[in-house]
DNA sequence: ATCTATTCATAAGA
DNA sequence: TTCTTATGAATAGAT
């Protein structure tokens, strides 16, 4: 409309895309208002980014209850819609109905956390687990999920902490790597130790016949097993 | 806007009125068709005029479809309401507040149990999840929502879900300690070694006058240091 | 409705 | 984002 006609197509270059997006919603919804004034309408009007993110303007009184007009306008093209029945179902027994399904929710999810917590499971704490995701996965399924976030702010400070552990976790990663490759080494080196002293023996048991069985260190090369053998987890 | 400034006020001719209202809601609906082609958004326009009759355009999918996201996502519905007293609330923004914990629920549970099949969560699974919270927690960032009071709950879970960064770092500090064990074990074993080398050699060099200096490892001793001889950091 | 004179919205570039 | 500016679009008022 400017410098320019544009072609009604989705703009491919990512930028000027999210400029336009910004620019024609602001004027999408600026319009509306002004019909909404001018010639008293009342106007809802919602914009999903192609992210996922809502804009959106009420002219009058709240989206929720223009939602209700919307749906009680035409009641049968609603009536089948099991997500929209819900709004106009009883408050309170849908309340307690959402109330319950959070709970369940969250004992997987604490189970799941806590239970994971020191390394390895109680098995009580396995089949407890093990139900419950049951419950969840049903849950998970039942629910069409499209919608990617609930509204909600990460303080600052819970960021930069997540983001020291970010830190901490790499050194900790290369420790254990350092710690690895120490272990590698020593290894080479009892084994070759354990080399010299059977060469050793060889040639003491050549020159004074003795038992090999008073020099060999087992110890050295199998007692402590491969690192991996503890089972804990692999990297 | 044209042939004269209008006033941004209700337009108390009724002809000039219902003549403005036509033009400008097909305006209005023009501009919503072409924000959601040109920027890939999902709209909806819904218009009650000053008579109740209902206009509406829905961009992608339909009316109802949109609506359910609309209702799914709701972050409005629990921003605005700094009464955190579920029992004094809107009995619809309560609702609304449960089900976007619903699906701050769901969406941490998902991330768990997509990776963690039904017994102890291995490192990789880990690390999997940790990545698909970053994720999360960049998608919970970007969001402008205003949401202060999601409600204790809310913040819990998200508390709960961030923690299992805990249990990773838990594991990993595991595995260091494990490490620095097994460390200590061989060198020790290794000290043995030697120990046992120089026995041999003595006795060896006592009954063939042999060189020491050839039977001498320092490396099982020396080359490594200490583990916190590296100084890479202190727990 | 249709037509135009204007005002508005906005694409492109910084 | 925000600002600027040249242009295309929308539309108020007349027909």
């Amino acid at each position: 409309m400017a410098r320019g006609k544009i072609q009604l197509r989705r703009i491919e270059n990512p930028v000027h895309r999210q400029v336009t997006f910004c620019k024609r919603r602001a004027g999408l919804l600026k319009k509306a208002k002004e019909l909404s004034v001018l010639c008293d309408a009342e106007i809802g009007v919602f914009i999903f980014s192609a992210h996922g993110k809502l804009y959106q303007q009420a002219t009058k009184g709240t989206m929720q209850d223009l939602i209700a007009r919307y749906i009680k306008y035409n009641p049968e093209a609603t009536a089948e819609d099991p997500k929209l029945d819900n709004h106009l179902m009883d408050p309170n027994k849908e309340i307690s109905m959402l109330k319950q399904e959070i709970e369940v929710l969250q004992k997987g999810l604490s189970l799941i956390s806590s239970g994971g917590g020191g390394g390895a499971m109680s098995l009580d704490e396995l089949n407890a687990l093990e139900k419950h995701l049951e419950i969840w996965i049903y849950h998970i399924r039942s629910t069409k999920c499209h919608v990617v976030v609930g509204g909600m702010r990460l303080g600052n400070e819970l960021c930069r902490i997540y983001h020291i552990r970010s830190t901490k976790m790499n050194i900790m990663f290369q420790e254990i790597q350092l710690l690895k490759n120490k272990e590698g080494i020593l290894q080479a080196a009892n084994m070759h130790l354990q080399d010299k002293i059977d060469e050793q023996f060889e040639m003491a048991a050549n020159m004074a016949s003795m038992s090999k069985d008073d020099l060999e260190y087992p110890l050295t090369t199998n007692i402590l097993g491969t690192h991996n053998d503890y089972g804990i987890y692999q990297f």
